[in-house]
DNA sequence: CGTTAGCACTCTGGCATGGAGAGTGCTAAC
DNA sequence: GTTAGCACTCTCCATGCCAGAGTGCTAACG
């Protein structure tokens, strides 16, 4: 025997990294298993491709690569992915042409700021070639900064609610017939006095002291506690909105040439419940967060990797955005192009609260 | 020659519309081409497996079904399909007991009328087991019923237009450096004087008279003409939002068992171009209306078929709600569910305008 | 004249077979 | 420690074959 196969459980010496990387490398453009002639092939290790088998079997016995059968060559395992995103982890950035781009074009719809999230996400869809995720940017706790009131008809108005975080919301409310639009319009400026600036928890407070002898009473309570109804789901929501755009792309990698794994995919985005998690603690982060392959929970969701990024200011609107791929995804580019419009997005709603 | 071949372009027969509807509904069950014994057995036709085959043979001569091979058994075009929505058209109703059940989850949501075109796509994507479509009801030209400008910061300020249509709309504008909410307050108070229930041609007429010596005539002016671009854009804007749900039921059907059939039909879906002139015809309708397979001009829409009606009040507010699915689709339960959906929307949006 | 039984014919789908190609793991030599 | 050489294994693809399903035609029937 030539040399022990050593099953190491510490760092990889210098070659066997570089064959490692070679290996998902490779796999990544092709999505066929890859072979040691391949590799030497290929990558000018300086070595034949009988040493490279030697290597690539110790790899194996860490963990870090697999066989789909005997006489295939080698697939990284989602450790191997793993330990792959961890080395490129701080390096990956965007190429100076493309931030740009990008900046480009997020300056054309420049004051929209309620349709730059879903522009992050068919940016990073389009750039990275898998599907682009993004949420709007939410606060901890919504803080009212104005209220209105239209009479919508006899009998019903619309409650206006704009958000110190820029969101708007909109509920109908019953008002007794004949209700003018003049006694509507007080009630707002009496409202705003009570609600502007505050969340939920004070507005309730509030409400519950407005005295029995104001003018409308009655209508400002009421409509108070639906402010403070709305504001309550709004809170509580789990991020109710999870945009995605180029699912296209992720339909078209090999992996999934089987329609049921195609369905697989598609039944994990539409379950919110475990991505509203993942958000959740991304948000809570500062950097890129990487969940590749069985790291996810959910059993569908075993073949594909996320790459998030959380933007906005802790403490007051959060969001995240994001890629969803095949595990085999081209990590550096996926990191950074994340990593850049997450920066991005963080500029614009600093520039937004300045 | 027992019979001679009709190749009749005129109405059929009655045992030929009977075996043509048998072939379609048992198809439509079983996704495999049907044959003249599977028809005898289960369909009680009072005839031999050869006589059906002698009008299944007339059915194909008329167009109205084909054969994928020389040994199979039929299976309907899309001109069958066709001439079996003609017949049952009319008489398509949802079965009480399901009325009932929708009724019920709109009540649930009651005022959050935002919601309710989504509600619409989801409940229709449950009980047709395909995927439901919505757009949210949208008006031929906006109209503006109020308009508010909330200070962002020392440089942006937000301006809400609440339109008659009961939708919302946010832009952020630039203002001045120390211009204070009461300014904007009151150039709010002068817009809402010069917009309210107009248009955006007649707002732009309004704006060029604002006399140069009113307070802030600059500022008014400007936001005037944001005003305007918004509705501009907001009425030019071809349907933006076409809601989708239970895309998770299409992608379960038998023909888009292969990924790259799947992809196409995604592929349309995404062709909001399509999609958007669909919704635009049917609005002008007061029906169902059903498109299927080639009927639909993009070559990736010639597998499904769509089952479409319109809601709203013509002339004011109005939106699609609707199925996508394979042509082999369950068009009774489809067309009945699409029209008590749109007639259930219809009841909502009437009591709105009361 | 329409209907029916009978039968030859055709095409698909599944399954086994076999050979080419790719890549490994091992051994022995360097 | 590295490398050439080689037997071995497994996939992939093309081929051939068979059973099953369903047709279309023909001839007989009422």
């Amino acid at each position: 025997m030539a040399r022990r196969i050593r099953r190491s459980t510490g760092p990889l010496d210098h070659r066997s990294s570089a064959i490692l990387r070679a290996v998902i490398d490779e796999y990544v453009v092709s999505a066929t298993p890859v072979g040691s002639l391949a590799l030497v092939e290929r990558y000018g290790l300086g070595v034949s491709s009988a040493t490279v088998r030697n290597i690539l079997a110790e790899l194996e016995l860490s963990g870090l690569l697999t066989h789909p059968h005997t006489s295939a060559g080698r697939i990284p395992t989602d450790e191997g992915y793993r330990w792959y995103v961890e080395t490129i982890m701080e390096s990956a950035l965007m190429p100076e042409v493309e931030q740009l781009m990008i900046r480009h074009q997020f300056g054309q719809v420049e004051y929209a700021s309620e349709h730059w999230f879903r522009l992050a996400a068919s940016t990073i869809a389009t750039i990275t070639r898998s599907a682009g995720l993004a949420t709007p940017a939410k606060p901890a706790a919504a803080h009212v900064r104005r209220v209105d009131l239209v009479a919508i008809n006899d009998r019903l108005a619309s409650l206006v609610l704009v958000l110190r975080e820029g969101a708007l919301k909109q509920v109908l409310v019953n008002i007794e017939s004949g209700t003018s639009q003049d006694t509507l319009t007080s009630v707002a400026a009496r409202l705003n006095a009570l609600v502007t600036g505050r969340t939920a928890t004070d507005i309730a407070r509030a409400v519950r002291r407005i005295p029995d002898d104001l003018p409308e009473a009655d209508l400002i309570r009421r409509v108070g506690d639906r402010i403070v109804r709305t504001l309550r789901e709004y809170d509580v929501d789990a991020v109710e909105d999870i945009f995605s755009d180029g699912l296209l792309n992720v339909m078209g990698a090999p992996e999934f040439a089987q329609s049921d794994k195609l369905r697989r995919v598609f039944s994990a985005l539409e379950n919110r419940a475990y991505l509203g998690e993942l958000v959740g603690t991304v948000a809570a982060t500062g950097d890129v967060s990487v969940f590749i392959g069985h790291e996810n929970a959910p059993a569908d969701m075993r073949e594909v990797a996320l790459v998030l990024a959380p933007y906005g200011q802790p403490g007051r609107a959060v969001g995240v955005v994001g890629v969803l791929g095949p595990t085999r995804m081209a990590y550096p580019q996926a990191i950074g192009t994340v990593r850049f419009v997450s920066g991005l997005m963080n500029e614009l709603i600093d520039h937004l609260y300045a």
